[in-house]
DNA sequence: CACTGAATAATATATTAAATTGTTCAGTTA
DNA sequence: TAACTGAACAATTTAATATATTATTCAGTG
């Protein structure tokens, strides 16, 4: 009798699979042949197909958040992580080209208006990252003193909208650019000084 | 014989029935009821369905069009131009009914990430109305010196985010918060005016 | 000249059978 | 005895075909 299979080692020959074909087209049995077992035998480790779906999308989208949270941790002040997490989230997915198909072929994943969302939970953590660092900004006195619930899910909007053009659009200049802009408009607005209103504190 | 119908009347007449029932299941013959002529008609006035529901759309998007542009004609400066066009534009569709399901059943039509699109002519002219304002109000120096056709790209696809959400949310109390909190983080940024970088000019 | 209505072409829907794939589980194996 | 296989069965997808609806054309009418 063979060790039990890492669940993590059938979520890495899964990703493969549905990012080369899709959740329709790969059938259990691609993704058994991966670890050289029988189809029959991934029912030990997974209830069904959507479950293991799922579990695999899941764990790509941590990865990738993991990735992001580490670079934030890497940075002292607020400025800087905000920075820094907008320039790994879209550095990975830059480079994780199988997260970028299976995105890019599932796109209620991170949907742009999400209605239900087996995902939500990571994605709440998401705000709720962008949503320590401006926190910390509006104390650290960097930040204006704005509404954090709500600016961090505004800009958790903007941030997908990025990144969705991210893995949509092959001009990978363009995205630069309007990456930049984005962020500069974001963190300076469109008015000169004179003309700003700044919020009570 | 009959007078000629005029081809606003036609447009009217297919909106009640495409914001009804859709493209696919509005049949030529809805529409031609609605005029009190047969199926076989309309051809005299339009080349092919396809063709009747373009030109509806359009005229329906162009009506839009307008009356912003009517808003911002009413405003002096560029800061109050920029507000009134949010404004017109979010109240506008809050009221236009089918237009509003024109968009919910077919999202292609002000797609968030175009590829390509029937109505880009449209889209351009409005980015253009953005572009003019921005234009503006750099010059009256009461915007920093931004990049104005990019950042202008940028407040259209932001723009679009917010519209895409007044006609799927059912919740408007939700849409107007969000709205709000974009506003003043597009016009006043995040940081404080010491963190701010001064473009040059 | 604007229009009708019937003819025809093009699409969509429904039905059914055949093939593939998902899921279960009794029995095997290390 | 826990992990596994492979065959059995259920569910779903695909293919093929017939039927019905709808789009489009156009000769003829007022």
């Amino acid at each position: 009798m063979r060790a039990r299979i890492d669940v993590n080692e059938i979520y890495r020959a899964a990703l493969q699979a549905f990012a080369e074909f899709g959740f329709r087209k790969t059938t259990v049995e691609d993704v058994a042949e991966k670890l050289n077992r029988t189809k029959g035998n991934l029912y030990f480790y997974v209830k069904d197909k959507r479950e293991l779906y799922i579990k695999t999308v899941s764990f790509a989208l941590e990865r990738w958040q993991g990735r992001v949270r580490q670079a934030i941790a890497k940075e002292k002040g607020a400025r800087n992580q905000l920075m820094a997490m907008c320039r790994k989230a879209v550095e990975y997915l830059a480079q994780d080209e199988e997260l970028r198909n299976i995105l890019k072929r599932d796109p209620d994943i991170f949907p742009m208006f999400p209605t239900v969302d087996p995902y939500e939970s990571i994605n709440r953590r998401s705000v709720r990252m962008i949503a320590s660092i401006l926190k910390k900004g509006v104390k650290e006195k960097v930040f204006r003193p704005v509404d954090v619930d709500k600016v961090s899910e505004v800009l958790f909007s903007i941030y997908k909208m990025v990144i969705i053009q991210t893995y949509i659009k092959t001009d990978e200049a363009y995205v630069q650019e309007m990456f930049d802009d984005t962020l500069d408009l974001l963190l300076n607005g469109l008015f000169v000084e004179s003309e700003r209103s700044q919020l009570g504190g």
